[in-house]
DNA sequence: TGGGGTGATATTTTT
DNA sequence: TATCACCCCA
């Protein structure tokens, strides 16, 4: 408690009733809340198991979970519940699956899941699957907003676009719910809609969490926000923890109103504002004052800091977008030299992800390491996937898309015609493919071999499923890729021995990671349970350069959220880009500016913003403006430099290698 | 069954 | 212009 400040100290301390805690960028809001944690435990006596902590993301949920594994005896963390709204959503529909009519062991579609199903729907209603990602789009946002399929097909209006959405929305629900499965929204939809119809099970959770912490509240959609009402009850033991002018998720659904909305629903909110930064320099926080005041506020808030005035911002105009980059890049060499720091140090990000490959080639020949932050996910690649669907209907076997990805998976010549009989009849009976596949009326509608592969197939299923109830789920999983001969299936379908190699290497990647979560979980684990934690899972993509920890770090100033470097580039500060065009369009310059603020205060010691003159965008040259955001920022701290004359490529070469031997030099 | 040709598309993305 | 998803074919 001693290395907090006052305001620190009294976000801490306040436990009488509901508290919003603006805490601005860089101001500590995450020792905040694990003192606040760790206070309640020791100070006011409340046990660990009636503490919740909701995040967004896994990495916030473990951040969280190790700063407190520093503070806290584990014996006071037993049975808290630090985690993301959806792994909350998660254990809620464990418990309660049979009040929303899902069965033990439903699957969690992932929105690759998700998009399949609904071009197949989309197939199905309107041959055709055109716009399928548009739809998907509007379903999802409909969920984030509590609109049920009903009230979507009233809001329509008539609107044909709209009205087929919410028809597609009505079939894509129930489809979900035949196949007993769930998507990323009905982790937190179902939950809320349960707790509104069944007073007991709200009473239950309500119980159970009594008191409720919440980071990032401006990024909770209404949904979310309808979640953490229903469990603070009357009571409103909680804090919630946000900052407005960090709200940059508003077009996925996320309502930063919700932060003044707090204050109607709760009467007596309590609101605490962290506006000590501790980590950039004077001039840059000035900076992100004077650029954030451009606009409105619910809540007034100018972040101060100890720290020195520190180095004018700079600005490089380069010629054109190939110039921005070898500049961007051989001023942070420069720097580097000069300072004698770490490329860790550095960090560029741009406003779309496009962006990044100009960055990406400057870097590589200038052999400087780097990496990239939001890789695909693991869970995207072929042969994840492949296995994930065995163990999904393995315990869900109402799940026919795990059943139709699986079924030929390897190859088991059961074709399209016969797919095509099965899922026929099995409509026409109203009972899932796999149900289907036992029947016996299935002779009448197929040839003696056909079912007689299929029955091969489902048996086989029903006994791995039998032995995963009955021994150790792991063995199970490890039998079953064995008996599909997956390894030999990858060989014989990957054109080169290496891909099969690695795809197998993932597979035993998934595996050793089904291990792990076995252990933590304990001995009570069921195979669906660790299936169902999987899929909610962050596990990124592992190319090699995240393997040397001293890199550049690029991304998108989305993905910079939350992180902070001794030196940031923001490239592409450029009317059209930031703010992008489409926001201009909307109206939405403001986000805009926020996100220009989330960048700006990423940086400890020093900024440097870079645009080019021109850019070629699709294909054709344009012409570019400096942002307006620029225009923004106080004059006085700014240097707006030329960038000098573009280095042809032998020369750059060069100077990589002579960066490598002095490198080299260094080292000796 | 994957690769090559074709045509649409071009912000941000977590779970 | 570059990429990506999809369709068709060998």
């Amino acid at each position: 408690m001693s290395n907090l400040n006052p305001r620190q100290k009294e976000a801490v301390r306040y436990i009488d009733g509901p508290l919003l805690v603006l805490a601005g960028a860089g101001s500590g809001k995450t020792r905040v809340i694990t003192q606040k944690i760790v206070h309640l435990v020791k100070r006011c006596d409340l046990k660990g198991f009636h503490i919740a902590a909701l995040t967004f993301t896994n990495k916030a949920a473990r951040e969280m979970q190790s700063r407190l594994a520093d503070q806290l005896e584990a014996k006071y963390r037993r049975g808290m519940r630090i985690s993301t709204f959806h792994n909350l959503g998660l254990n809620i529909l464990k418990r309660e699956h049979s009040h929303v009519g899902l069965k033990p062991g439903f699957s969690i579609y992932d929105a690759q899941d998700v998009q399949q199903l609904i071009k197949e729907l989309m197939r199905r209603a309107f041959d055709g699957d055109d716009q399928a990602s548009e739809m998907q789009w509007q379903i999802s946002a409909w969920k984030n907003d509590r609109i049920s399929p009903g009230q979507a097909q009233l809001e329509a209006n008539g609107d044909p676009k709209q009205v087929a959405a919410s028809v597609l929305y009505e079939a894509y629900n129930r489809t979900l719910r035949a196949y007993n499965a769930v998507d990323f929204d009905d982790l937190i939809g179902l939950p809320v809609e349960l707790f509104e119809t069944q007073p007991e099970a709200l009473e239950h959770w309500q119980n159970r969490i009594r008191y409720l912490l919440v980071d990032e509240y401006q990024d909770t959609n209404a949904t979310q926000y309808r979640l953490v009402q229903q469990l603070v009850g009357v009571r409103g033991a909680f804090t919630v923890v946000g900052d407005d002018d960090q709200s940059i998720y508003a077009w996925r659904g996320a309502q930063p109103e919700n932060l003044a909305l707090l204050s109607e629903d709760f009467a007596t909110l309590k609101v605490i504002k962290l506006e000590q930064n501790y980590r950039s320099a004077g001039r840059i926080l000035k900076a992100a004052n004077k650029l954030i005041g451009n606009n409105p506020h619910v809540f007034e808030k100018r972040l101060w800091s100890e720290l020195g005035y520190g180095d004018p911002l700079k600005v490089i105009q380069a010629k054109n977008e190939d110039h921005e980059a070898e500049q961007v890049v051989s001023r942070l060499l420069a720097h580097k030299f000069q300072s004698g720091g770490r490329f860790s140090d550095y960090a560029i990000l741009y406003r779309g992800n496009h962006q990044s490959r100009l960055f990406e080639r400057a870097l590589r020949e200038s052999q400087i390491p780097y990496k990239i932050s939001g890789g695909t996910s693991f869970f995207a690649y072929q042969e994840v996937k492949d296995i994930m669907a065995y163990l999904r209907l393995l315990v869900n076997d109402d799940d026919d898309n795990a059943f139709v990805r699986v079924i030929n998976t390897p190859r088991r010549e059961i074709g399209p015609t016969t797919l095509e009989k099965l899922a026929g009849y099995a409509t026409g009976r109203g009972v899932s493919l796999c149900a289907a596949a036992y029947e016996l009326g299935l002779e009448t509608v197929l040839p003696e071999r056909a079912v007689n592969r299929l029955r091969e197939f489902v048996e086989w299923l029903a006994d791995k499923s039998d032995q995963a109830q009955r021994g150790d789920p792991l063995e199970v999983v490890k039998s079953l890729v064995n008996d599909i001969r997956y390894e030999e299936w990858l060989l014989d379908t990957a054109n080169d021995p290496k891909t099969a190699e690695r795809r197998m290497g993932n597979v035993h990647e998934l595996l050793a990671w089904l291990g792990r979560m076995a252990e933590q979980e304990g001995d009570g684990a069921s195979l669906s349970d660790l299936v169902s934690r999987m899929t909610l899972m962050d596990i990124l993509e592992r190319n090699e350069d995240e393997q040397r920890d001293d890199c550049v770090a690029l991304m998108t100033l989305h993905a910079a959220k939350g992180l902070e470097f001794p030196h940031v580039f923001m490239v592409g500060v450029e009317e059209q880009l930031l703010p992008h065009h489409s926001s201009l369009d909307e109206d939405n310059v403001e986000e805009e500016r926020r996100l220009a603020y989330v960048g700006i205060t990423r940086a400890q010691k020093t900024l440097t913003f870079s645009m080019a003159l021109r850019r070629r965008k699709h294909g054709e040259v344009m012409d570019c403006e400096p942002s307006r955001f620029l225009g923004e920022l106080p004059e006085d701290d700014l240097v707006w430099e030329g960038g000098g004359q573009p280095v042809d490529p032998e020369e750059r070469q060069e100077r990589g290698k002579a960066h490598l031997a002095n490198l080299k030099d260094m080292l000796n």
